[in-house]
DNA sequence: TGACAAATGCAACTAAGTTGCGTTAGTATA
DNA sequence: TATACTAACGCAACTTAGTTGCATTTGTCA
């Protein structure tokens, strides 16, 4: 995981700027143990008194994910998701109350599968997404 | 693949009228070597002269999915297509055309690893998505 | 401190999906 | 073949996620 101050430095370096609502959304992203949406983050940065407007925060997550800091997540729903980029990883999603965990995974016999398809296939596989779904423990009675 | 046939008769079991929308319907689930989208299916329909209402479609789509013989994949944008239920496989997308194509993997160490958090952790995997991104051999330049 | 451009807010928009309700049309039965 | 029941349908109005253009604000650096 990418710590702030690490994420800072890249700003810095391009010398985007350190305006209040860009250190908060940092922070923010750097406490979640959860991805975050766009709804998501907009409440929280308004429990903190932050009032933005929705574009900004498209905005930022665009410049942060070009910049390679953020990466999008799909949980199943309508919405996207995000996290600060970090080691590969996975979810858990519990459909009952739609509480996400992250997981590690052994991904060696999948990637080395993927590299059989891109040999054979003429399709060269660059990502996957994959995410897993079921009951938490407070939810599976 | 549940052929057309076997479909009707899950249909005509669950006393559903055989509408000529619900025809077309299947038939072009039926036909279709990819996953399909509301906006997919709305056109298809029309360039057959039928012309039905999304609210239709959706709702024809939840009782199917209700059937067992309708899935829903996420393939990581902000729609849901739908494919009639078969075999459990993945898809490739193409991330330049957007193309989809079927894969088989071996999920044999997935599926150990479900197991074991299953066992481990508390939480109950119930299924997952699995999806790979890349280049098509057309896109791949 | 002033100037420049990055960053922001606002309004208006599109696309996906949902809900309620009145109407249409398959189908079973007589 | 006519009738009645209700599944299926269409329409309108709505919500939510995300996008675009443009005028305004505000960090930052000289």
């Amino acid at each position: 995981m990418k710590d702030t101050e690490n994420i800072f430095a890249i700003l810095r370096a391009k010398k985007m700027r350190l305006t209040k609502t860009r250190f908060a959304f940092v922070t923010l992203l750097s406490e979640s143990p959860t991805p975050l949406s766009v709804s998501d983050i907009l409440s929280i940065l308004q429990t903190k008194g932050i009032v933005v407007d929705k574009t900004t925060v498209y905005r930022e997550i665009e410049r942060f994910i070009a910049l390679g800091i953020l990466e999008e997540v799909s949980l199943g729903d309508r919405k996207k998701y995000y996290e600060l980029a970090s080691e590969h990883h996975h979810h858990l999603i519990c459909l009952e109350c739609n509480r996400v965990e992250d997981i590690d995974i052994d991904e060696s016999t999948l990637v080395q599968q993927e590299m059989k398809v891109n040999r054979e296939k003429k399709f060269q596989i660059l990502k996957h997404s994959l995410e897993f779904f079921g009951l938490c423990n407070k939810c599976c009675v």
